[in-house]
DNA sequence: AGCCAGGCAAGTG
DNA sequence: CACTTGCATGGC
């Protein structure tokens, strides 16, 4: 669902998809994990493709590495990462979870997820697994801003609740943007409330498979402050456009999360060193 | 106590 | 278009 900090080692995740997504009949309920000999998974249904495709499983890994520049800060991400993939999120609770991330911290917006799905979702699974879904758009449509603000949305609340009602309503779907060219399909998801460029480039490279989408937050403006220093600063669209060419053009969002992740999770000192 | 977190909307010049 | 301000909440 959204991309939380990696669960401990040997630990199932677990998840419901389809059941925040009209077009899917069936929801399914699975979980995996990685094991020493590789990956396992179990599900309520017949679904390996499905499983495959939502983390990214076929993927080809050797061809993105050898698209990614051989900047150190890269190429040291990309080996304390290996197999590290882009997911295939279900694109509903991709956009409402990171509407949810804006000025929150990870941890907390995974937790804040988990929440919403325990208030509203609606729950599947089989014997040994009982989980809740994360809600159909229509359901937290329904959902008033005081019920949602409850859970400690904040200002985020009424974004949650006109996002979901744009969707309920079939103003607009996030999956409609798909076919668009990526700058086009960015600014489309502005269109929701609460969905700035940043996180609609979140919604493209974690739900909509545009690999070439650079989430702009924090973490890579203080990259390119420190080790890209020749992308001039400017608006989103110029600095979008100077780091996707600096991590790899088609394939920079692949780059862009062995960066965040390098950055998030070790000291500055340990990091290769930046210009600053 | 203050600062910051995977920003955004609305208002102004 | 570029720039500023207010915004909820919780953890360190």
């Amino acid at each position: 669902m959204f991309s939380g900090d990696p669960p401990a080692a040997d630990a199932w995740y677990e998840t419901v998809v389809g059941a925040d997504d009209p077009r899917v009949d069936v929801p399914v309920t699975l979980r995996v994990r990685q094991q020493p000999d590789g990956l396992v998974y179990e599900a309520s249904e017949d679904a390996e493709d499905l499983v495959r495709s939502l983390i990214g499983l076929d993927d080809p890994l050797e061809e993105i590495y050898a698209a990614m520049p051989a900047h150190p800060l890269i190429t040291t991400a990309v080996e304390r990462y290996p197999g590290l993939r882009i997911v295939a999120d279900p694109p509903v609770a991709c956009l409402l979870s990171f509407i949810c991330s804006a000025q929150m911290r990870v941890a907390r917006t995974y937790q804040l997820q988990l929440e919403i799905a325990e208030s509203f979702g609606q729950p599947w699974g089989w014997d040994e697994v009982q989980l809740m879904a994360f809600p159909t758009a229509e359901r937290l449509a329904e959902a008033s801003e005081a019920e949602l603000r409850e859970l400690g949305l904040g200002y985020r609340a009424p974004y949650v609740a006109d996002s979901a009602r744009m969707i309920a309503t079939d103003e607009l779907h996030p999956a409609d943007v798909c076919g668009l060219p990526y700058e086009q399909a960015r600014t489309e998801l502005t269109r929701f409330i609460g969905v700035g460029e940043k996180v609609a480039d979140c919604v493209l490279l974690f739900a909509l498979g545009y690999h070439e989408a650079v989430p702009l937050d924090t973490w890579m403006r203080k990259v390119i402050t420190s080790y890209l220093p020749d992308i001039e600063d400017g608006s989103y669209t110029d600095l979008s456009e100077g780091i996707r060419q600096s991590f790899g053009g088609d394939i920079a969002g692949y780059t862009q999360t062995h960066v965040f992740h390098l950055l998030r999770q070790t000291p500055t000192q340990d990091l290769p060193p930046g210009v600053t």
